[in-house]
Formats: C-alpha cells, sequence, structure tokens
DNA sequence: CTAATATCAGGTGTACTGAAATGC
DNA sequence: CGCATTTCAGTAGACCTGATATTA
C-alpha cells in the first residue's frame, strides 16, 4: 500500500491493470464483476487510467451502453512496474517463512475465503 | 465489522474497550500505544463512549496534562456484550477449518506480524 | 527550552448506496 | 416494458498529517 503510494498508483489501479492486461479488454461492468471494485470506483478509477494513458475507452460497437476498456502500451509498462514491487513486497512479507510454509498458508486462507456467506441474518 | 455496525458500534470502540477492561485506565497517549489507534482517533472515539456512559475522563491530578479513561459497570457490560458477538463471528469465520488448522494459521500469521518492519528507505 | 499530552481541522483510499440517463 | 450499463453525488469507517495549547 505505501510501496504503491510511492509510486503514486492506489490499489484500484493495480487491480484494474491487473484485470485489462491479464484478461484482456472488457466493459466497465465487466471489470467491475473480474476485480470486486464497485462500478462507481471503477468508472473513476478508469477515468484516472485514461487520462494518464495507460487505458483507452471506446464504445462497443456491437451495444453502445458499453465502454470497451483497452489498456495501452503505456499501461501494460506501468502494470509491469507495479506488479514487480507487489511481488517484491510480497516476499519480503512472507520472507519468515518458508515455501511450503507459504503454501499451507494460502491453502487455509482459501478455505475461509472459499466458504460460502453466511446467511443467518434475515 | 457488519455485526458491530449492527449493535452500533465501530472497531475503534471495540478495540478501546478492550484495553481499558483487560488492561486498565490509562491515559489517552497510552491507550493510543496499546491499541494502535491514532491519538487523534482516540480523542473522538472516547468522546463517545463518555457520552454513552461507557467510560469516564477524569484530569490526572499527578500529571494534569493526561486524562485517565476509566470504564464504567455499562462499559464492563458493553464490552462483554461486543467481546462475545466477535467471538462468535470469529467462529463462523473459522468454521471450515479445525482446530489444529487454526493453530497453525495463528501460528504462521503471527511469524508474520512478529517481524521487524523493513528499513530500507532511507 | 524540550518533550509529552490532548485536541482540532483536514485529507486520503477503500467501499458502498441511490438515482439518473442511455441503450439493449 | 424490464434489464444492463455508465455516470454522478454522496455517505461511511479506518487511517493518517499537520497545527495548536497546555503542562511537565
Amino acid at each position: 500500500v505505501a510501496t504503491l503510494s510511492a509510486v503514486d498508483a492506489r490499489g484500484y489501479d493495480y487491480r484494474l491493470l491487473a484485470a485489462l492486461t491479464e484478461y484482456g479488454a472488457a466493459s466497465q461492468a465487466t471489470l467491475s464483476r473480474r476485480t470486486g471494485i464497485d462500478r462507481s470506483d471503477v468508472v473513476a478509477t478508469v477515468n484516472d487510467l485514461v487520462h494518464h494513458g495507460y487505458a483507452k475507452r471506446t464504445v462497443d460497437a456491437s451495444d453502445r451502453r458499453r465502454n470497451l476498456v483497452t489498456v495501452t502500451a503505456r499501461g501494460r509498462a506501468r502494470y509491469k512496474r507495479l506488479d514487480a514491487l507487489v511481488l517484491h513486497v510480497q516476499d519480503q512479507l512472507l520472507e519468515a517463512l518458508s515455501a511450503s510454509e507459504r503454501e499451507v498458508l494460502v491453502t487455509l486462507l482459501r478455505r475461509i475465503l472459499e466458504q460460502p456467506p453466511d446467511e443467518t441474518d434475515q
């Protein structure tokens, strides 16, 4: 987090750029679903990415409601830079754990996250 | 988090009440250090606790800079209620893990947290 | 004078809600 | 018509940065 702000980026930027370069161009609603970022926040973040030249916004010809968001070459370079930073931070954070311990940790956390949400409140 | 808001409490309330009932009365600066909550936010949260009758604020006679914060009987009852809620939520969250798995998880996370912070930035 | 304390005013990133306009 | 998409305006809690006044 602090590392991202040092290069003037936020979590939303990184997550959107990651979705764009890993999964390809998509409409904003699709990006929202892929990243878990709220639609409203996708709008603001894409505004920012476009403004910095990291992405392009074009109307989808086959469905003119949609804005197709495409990553630019600059955006891809930006993502590579951010991703390297994030990986480096993760490595530092997990340096107290061995490789097999990290696997155990990920497995346990995944089990928690993949738990069906509780529906007791009704 | 959502559970706390259902009873009109926030994380800061819970953490301060916990520190007060577990460690006893203290000055606001001490509470800040014990809970990791910023001094500014301690002020606002104590305001709220006092307003609801969960805590008392009195000037420390031996050092008049200090405000001694004391938990009231109401505050202790409040904490018991919140603590029960939190424990229940934790249990739900971790229900996918066995008791020994939970121990492993806690051990791994503790190792990460007890890591000396990185001082690469100079 | 230096240091600690309490307080206030404000800013930021994350997350969400509600409503409007447009197009399928 | 219902439905999806985009956009804007606003709210909320967590977290943090100063600056100020008081007292040790």
